[in-house]
RNA sequence: GGCGGCUUGGCCAAGGGGUAAGGCAACGGCCUGCAAAGCCGAUAUCCCCGGUUCGAAUCCGGGAGCCGCCUCCA
């Protein structure tokens, strides 16, 4: 929705026009979702673009008697036409009357009754309708546009779970009401994000913005803490759990650099068990966790099989990790992590460390090469200094048969 | 008060009648000049009580703690 109360109040008092502020917030959340790596919707349709089908919705659910226009120009859904009232969110009307805690509108039929158009107070915008200027109920806008693109009933709702109710069960109400068809075959309703085991909230003033996650970790860790717990759960924020998640992508990074620098490529040779237990985890209901599960078992499996290979590795290893690269090339794709190539994901990596830690690379260089020579020289005791005093700059030093590389604890 | 959900090793987290995946951390070992990385190894009876069952973390009953939704708005 681009028109609702908190627009218009803050429309009211900048004087900007409401569009100009949902399409600023429409922008960031854009640009947000942008940086995370998430796809854009085909369609994203906005209820002050829909207002016609709207009203034709609300009038069509009066004429079969699931609504009802007031003098006052309000019109209300009839929950007591819709006897499925209460199905999704578990809820029975008559104990929800009974327990309600409001002062009833004596104008509904029944307390319980929503709104699907209401009239315009002075200042607010409008547009004209059979009852009189006024503007749409939220949960119609979603029942009305849904029609339009998806038609009278369709696969997939999301949302997060406080919309269970009223929200969603209103719009079943709403369009199954009218069509008299089942509306939604599967609801996938998300858990929140907390933060330290709090509610994010104003009042805690315990908010966390995305673009400031952001600017401390990559958009792959953030993602890959989002599906390291069930989409339904709810899922605690903190340093602490980033830091776990972003070491746990740098083992994922790593292997594939192994892999990377065996010159294991993805090609057209299919998928292997990976591949499999994989979509085994995501078909049920997407448990993410147990497919990353997945994924971390074929790295320790992978890294294992990388030790023990013998120089010049036979045809039979490079057909099988060949495999396990075309799975998760694969993965990557869907779960939009370890998308990067290792050394583009270390290499930044690195970059930020530089910045962060105002270190100067060529110093960092040359220190290791003294170190090198060293080494060759048999001076351990130079040597170690000279990784002790890295240490101290956050820099620890992996010693491969390729030379020595460097990178930020 | 009504409805729903959660409680699994130090931390995070799968599993949901047949004897506890995975990640992070720590510890021991291999490797290494020593480390790091990687690998190997050991580490839990699943909030409490009672019940059903040959068998329960998983089912049932009771209890404790935590969380969300339940006016308007979205």
């Amino acid at each position: 929705t681009d028109v609702d109360d908190k627009i218009i109040k803050k429309s009211n008092e900048t004087g900007e026009a409401c569009s100009t502020i949902t399409e600023k917030y429409i922008d960031e959340f854009h640009n947000e979702m942008d940086a995370l790596n998430v796809l854009r919707p085909t369609m994203e349709p906005k209820a002050t673009e829909h207002i016609d089908h709207i009203i034709g919705f609300v009038e069509k659910l009066i004429e079969k008697g699931k609504a009802y226009a007031v003098d006052d120009g309000n019109v209300y859904f009839s929950i007591d036409a819709f006897e499925h009232y209460g199905r999704l969110s578990g809820r029975n009307p008559e104990d929800m009357r009974a327990g309600a805690r409001i002062a009833v509108e004596e104008k509904k039929k029944n307390p319980l009754d929503f709104t699907l158009w209401k009239p315009a107070k002075s200042g607010e915008p409008y547009w004209e309708s059979p009852w009189g200027n006024g503007r749409p109920g939220w949960h119609i806008e979603c029942s009305a546009m849904s029609h339009e693109y998806l038609g009278e009933g369709f696969d997939i709702h999301g949302g997060g779970k406080d919309l269970i109710f009223p929200h969603h069960e209103n719009e079943i109400a709403q369009s199954e009401a009218l069509f008299g068809t089942r509306f939604v075959k599967y609801w996938i309703h998300n858990g929140f994000v907390d933060i330290n085991h709090e509610k994010m909230s104003k009042s805690l003033g315990n908010f966390t913005m995305i673009k400031d996650v952001l600017e401390r970790y990559s958009p792959e860790v953030i993602r890959l803490f989002l599906l390291s717990k069930h989409y339904r759960s709810p899922i605690d924020y903190s340093e602490q759990s980033m830091h776990e998640v972003n070491m746990g992508l740098d083992r994922i990074y790593g292997f594939l650099e192994r892999l990377e620098n065996e010159g294991i490529q993805p090609d057209a040779s299919g998928n292997g068990p990976l591949w499999q237990a994989f979509t085994d985890a995501m078909n049920d209901d997407f448990n993410s966790a147990r497919a990353l599960a997945a994924v971390f078992e074929t790295v320790k499996k992978g890294n294992k099989m990388l030790d023990q290979a013998p120089e010049q590795p036979d045809k039979a290893l490079i057909s099988e990790l060949t495999q396990v690269q075309n799975d998760m090339a694969d993965i990557a794709g869907i779960l939009g992590i370890f998308l990067e190539t290792p050394s583009a994901w270390f290499a930044a990596k690195k970059d930020k460390g530089v910045a962060d830690m105002a270190v100067d690379p060529a110093i960092v260089e040359a220190l290791i090469a003294e170190r090198t020579q060293a080494r060759k020289d048999r001076d351990f005791a130079r040597a170690d200094e000279i990784r002790d005093q890295l240490q101290q700059m956050n820099i620890v030093l992996e010693d491969g048969p390729s030379g020595t590389s460097w990178r930020f604890a």
